[in-house]
RNA sequence: GCCUUGGUGGCGGAAUUGGUAGACGCGCUGGAUUCAAAAUCCAGUUCUUUCGAGAGUGUGGGUUCGAUUCCCACCCAAGGUACCA
């Protein structure tokens, strides 16, 4: 019998699914174990090589767990809310929630062919009403429900104490300035191509992250989310957590916690407020900066400047953020005519207006110092500005932004900076004229999109007062709109369609929210659905929640590292603290997969001409570089022209200038469909089968790395899945044998066992499949047959490769899945060593090996080595120095 | 600029964390089998070499009996970030 990976495979697949194999029990005696993957947008163009990655070492480690004796969830579904879909509805008409469908039967089809452990039982997308509607009903627990600063957790609006003597309006407004869900008028990022507000994350370099549209500032009514409440406990949290160092770091700078302190400068009879991390300074402070927003500008600008400033001012409000970045290197300001006074130094200093100041960071407002900041010192240089050096940098910068002793602040001289900063925050504080003050970078999280493909706000209004709909109205479901677009005055697509926007209830009329959620909102909570997915009176049993969380492990892409995983765990922490959830973190261990990338082929088009040249015969020319798709190119790197051309008509009437053939080049890029660099899990199934596919792409190296693709190497794992095949059979016919097996085989196996375990938990899958090579080999050159070892070597196997595990296990004899096989150990006994090489070095360069008992003492193997032949050799008549021996393995000769 | 990660044969990558560098796989070379090819199997494969040996883990130093591994300086690549006071 040949190895029939196609007959196999597709057999144990429905096996799988019709006997529900991998369902989780939610009432085991066993331990749990929730193996997580970042579950897909089901996106238009299906799965290339790059996204099981994740999926499949998920799968290894969820197939190891069960069958070391936990009890796994394993699940999957769809982040299927999304703005591709939607973009194409506004092409095509087609509603989004068709085109989602389509793509959701595709992804799993294609996820069902790798063979992967998932218990699709608990399948969810969050587009489906029964879904969101929880989505819809945590917006309202955010909504209801303000951060205790006391108590350092969330409380439900019911228990905030409300100042006596308000009117109804201010009580109204007072509880509305608390709640973790609210309304206000942001300067937004709004992008005119997608209709849409962003979030701050969601805009790059002042282009938006998806399309790459131009993005600008504008005043708009938005829901926002007070994440800042938590921004002390997702950073304190984060050492706690089992995720790699550089994604805590990012989320560390994201939310960006600077200590420092506020200090008032008194001006005539006002003040203006700084924030400085760095008090020690403060008699380097020669002027002060505002940013164009801050609001004492037009009291504090003197007649004289008036005209220059408020020209300045009407400038800045037309940059977009991109050209405010784009003049970095080139700062621009106006002065306000205005000084003044340093609260310790008492000199008095100007006052200027500058773009280089944030008005949404600190006070808006910064003491400049231009002798210890490269950005003050900049403005100071470009102005004329007075720079006086207070901090000892020797005389190297003249900019010195290090530690150093206090100079030029007289009797203060000498002392630490570091000293100094408490002496000045304590002496401002004493003086009324300055606080101790902690800043974040982290912004409020805006969660309003003028979308139709997306969660909608169940919020109705009354006027301007806002009211929550109660419990028996959600689902809030999405309405039929005519058109997918945003209306003329920027509103989402939802208040096109009148019947839906006006609601009654009980006699009173009411105007629907037209804004939805974004696209974060289903993913921030959908592992805690994944626990009790067909709950119908709760988002998930809380029993059950506790039994499941935390997830164990999490698998995913960096590309989350801020955006998904900082405001999953602000939701998990919100929902910790109203007691829905029993743990402060949602995700124990993290673990990022890296990027499969593709081998882009290229082209070359001399320039300003229809000609391409082969790629060997480019001399002086200038040449473009044209992407071509790789299916039309060989290994040899030959393009195939007449495939090329029947496939993309662009290219018919190029003339291609060659020799033998058309040599293209190839580059390393990130696998896309423009670049035409897709490698398809499909066609590699339809030729080596799942589980080749599976062993390769582990195999190819560590799970956390970015590595190219390339299909060449394949044949490798396939030869060893035949191997190992073979192993079972003789003369094409089964055949396992009950003998016992020799010492040396089970000495191989036992080595492999103890190294495939130890590999796994440290996921370097890579290495497990190079020790199950080797000992296919080994067992393979002894002709061992033995059931004894070959029956829990296919256990062994069968977290990678678990079809063909199956099938043989099958004929061996057995009538249950292997995936209920408890996974073997290994034997210290087999592997211990009677006699060792030892590897003898002079001088530390390594010579030659001698075989000693592994009992002897070193007395005995220093004398049998110093009576070596070949030592004698090397020693050369010099004189031994020492001879050091370490962990019984190690000889180096010192002469 | 700053932060992070990485740099090892023709290629993907190993190396028990300071102890025989290049495991395993691809590719390549030679051989067996075959009318032939595919497939399979066997042997070899870091480089240089006067066949004694010598050099070698991005570069240059250092610590050590011994460094891919630790320390210092620098170069390169990928990713993140962007005037956050």
């Amino acid at each position: 019998m040949k190895y029939d990976f196609r007959r196999i495979e597709k057999k144990w697949q429905k096996y799988w699914l019709d006997n529900k194999t991998f369902k989780a029990d939610s009432n085991s005696e066993k331990p749990k174990y929730y193996v997580l993957d970042m579950f897909p947008y089901p996106s238009g163009s299906g799965l290339h090589v790059g996204h099981p990655l994740g999926y499949i070492a998920s799968d290894i480690v969820s197939r190891f767990k069960r069958s070391k004796g936990f009890n796994v969830l394993h699940p999957m579904g769809f982040d299927s809310f999304g703005l591709p879909a939607e973009q194409y509805a506004v092409k095509t008409g087609q509603h989004p929630r068709k085109t989602t469908e389509e793509n959701i039967v595709r992804f799993r089809d294609q996820l069902d062919k790798l063979g992967l452990s998932f218990d699709w039982d608990r399948e969810i997308k969050t587009s489906d009403s029964s879904y969101y509607r929880w989505t819809q009903w945590i917006f309202l627990k955010l909504f209801n429900s303000y951060y205790d600063h006391g108590l350092n957790k969330a409380q439900p609006i019911a228990k905030l104490k409300i100042p006596k003597k308000l009117n109804e309006k201010e009580i109204e407004s007072f509880i509305d300035s608390k709640r973790l869900a609210y309304v206000d008028t942001i300067d937004v990022n709004w992008c005119e191509e997608l209709g849409t507000v962003l979030a701050n994350e969601e805009v790059i370099g002042g282009l938006s992250e998806r399309g790459g549209f131009p993005v600008i500032k504008r005043p708009m009514k938005q829901w926002v989310m007070r994440i800042t409440d938590y921004a002390d406990r997702l950073l304190d949290d984060l050492s706690e957590l089992d995720w790699p160092e550089s994604i805590k770091l990012s989320q560390k700078n994201w939310i960006g916690k600077s200590e420092g302190a506020e200090i008032k400068f008194s001006i005539d009879n006002n003040f203006i407020e700084v924030f400085t991390t760095r008090p020690d300074t403060i008699f380097g402070a020669t002027y002060l900066v505002l940013a164009p927003e801050h609001p004492l500008i037009n009291q504090i600008t003197t007649d004289e400047y008036r005209k220059s400033i408020s020209e300045y001012i009407d400038q800045a409000s037309k940059k977009s953020d991109l050209e405010r970045q784009e003049n970095e290197k080139n700062k621009t300001g106006v002065f306000t005519g205005s000084f003044a006074l340093n609260p310790i130094s008492n000199e008095k200093i100007p006052v200027w207006i500058s773009d280089y100041v944030l008005f949404s960071y600190g006070t808006g407002a910064i003491m400049a110092v231009p002798a210890h900041d490269e950005r003050d010192n900049e403005f100071a240089k470009k102005f004329n500005l007075k720079i006086i050096k207070v901090i000892d940098g020797g005389n190297k910068d003249d900019c010195y932004t290090g530690n150093g002793s206090i100079i030029n602040c007289g009797e203060y001289d000498g002392i630490d900076n570091i000293k100094f900063k408490s002496i000045v925050v304590e002496k401002l504080e004493s003086e009324n004229k300055g606080t101790k003050t902690i800043n974040y970078k982290l912004r409020d999280w805006i969660f309003t999109r003028q979308r139709y493909w997306g969660e909608p706000i169940p919020i109705i209004y009354d006027g301007n007062n806002k009211k929550a709909l109660e419990f028996d109205d959600l689902p809030l479901e999405l309405p039929e709109v005519e058109s997918y677009l945003p209306t003329n005055d920027g509103l989402s697509p939802l208040a096109r369609n009148n019947d839906w926007v006006n609601v009654s209830i009980n006699g009173k009329n009411y105007l629907r929210e037209t804004n939805t959620m974004p696209q974060w909102a289903g993913s921030c909570w959908y592992f805690l659905r994944f626990i009790d997915p067909d709950n119908n009176n709760e988002f998930a049993n809380k029993d059950l929640i506790k039994y499941w969380m935390p997830v164990d492990l999490y698998i995913g892409g960096a590309e989350h590292a801020v955006l998904h995983l900082l405001y999953a765990r602000f939701w998990h922490k919100v929902l910790f603290d109203l007691d829905y959830v029993s743990t402060t973190e949602p995700f124990k261990k993290l673990v990022n997969q890296g990027m499969i990338l593709g081998k882009s082929a290229f082209a070359h088009r001399i320039k300003n001409t229809n000609d391409f040249i082969s790629f060997d015969m480019i001399k002086d020319e200038k040449t473009q570089k044209i992407h071509v798709d790789i299916s039309f190119v060989d290994e040899k790197n030959r393009l195939n022209i007449e495939r090329l051309k029947q496939n993309h008509s662009e290219f018919n009437d190029v003339n291609f200038i060659k020799g033998e053939s058309f040599y293209v080049s190839r580059d390393i890029e990130k696998m896309s469909k423009s670049r035409y660099n897709v490698i398809s899990p499909d066609d590699i199934c339809k030729r080596y089968g799942a589980d080749t596919l599976r062993m390769y792409e582990m195999f190819l190296g560590p799970i956390d790395q970015s590595k190219p693709w390339n299909t060449a190497g394949i044949s490798g794992v396939f030869t060893f899945l035949n191997k190992f095949w073979n192993l079972f059979h003789r003369n094409e016919k089964f055949y396992v044998v009950d003998d016992q097996p020799s010492d040396e085989a089970l000495k191989i196996y036992h080595k492999t066992v103890k190294k495939v375990v130890n590999d796994i938990d440290k996921f370097s899958f890579n290495t497990c499949i190079s020790s199950l090579m080797i000992c296919v080999n080994e067992l393979k050159s002894q002709n061992c047959n033995s059931k004894k070892i070959l029956e829990p070597l296919l256990i062994l196997l069968s977290p990678f490769a678990p079809h063909i595990s199956e099938e043989l296990w099958e004929l061996m004899g057995n009538k249950k899945s292997i995936s209920d096989e408890p996974y073997p150990e290994h034997d210290e006994k087999y592997l211990e060593e009677r006699s060792f090489d030892y590897p003898i070095s002079f001088n530390g360069k390594r010579r030659f090996n001698k075989k000693l008992d592994l009992d002897l003492d070193e007395k005995t193997i220093r004398e049998q080595v110093l009576s070596d032949k070949q030592t004698e050799k090397y020693l050369n008549n010099n004189s031994v120095k020492k001879i050091i021996i370490i962990k019984n393995k190690i000889i180096n000769i010192v002469f």
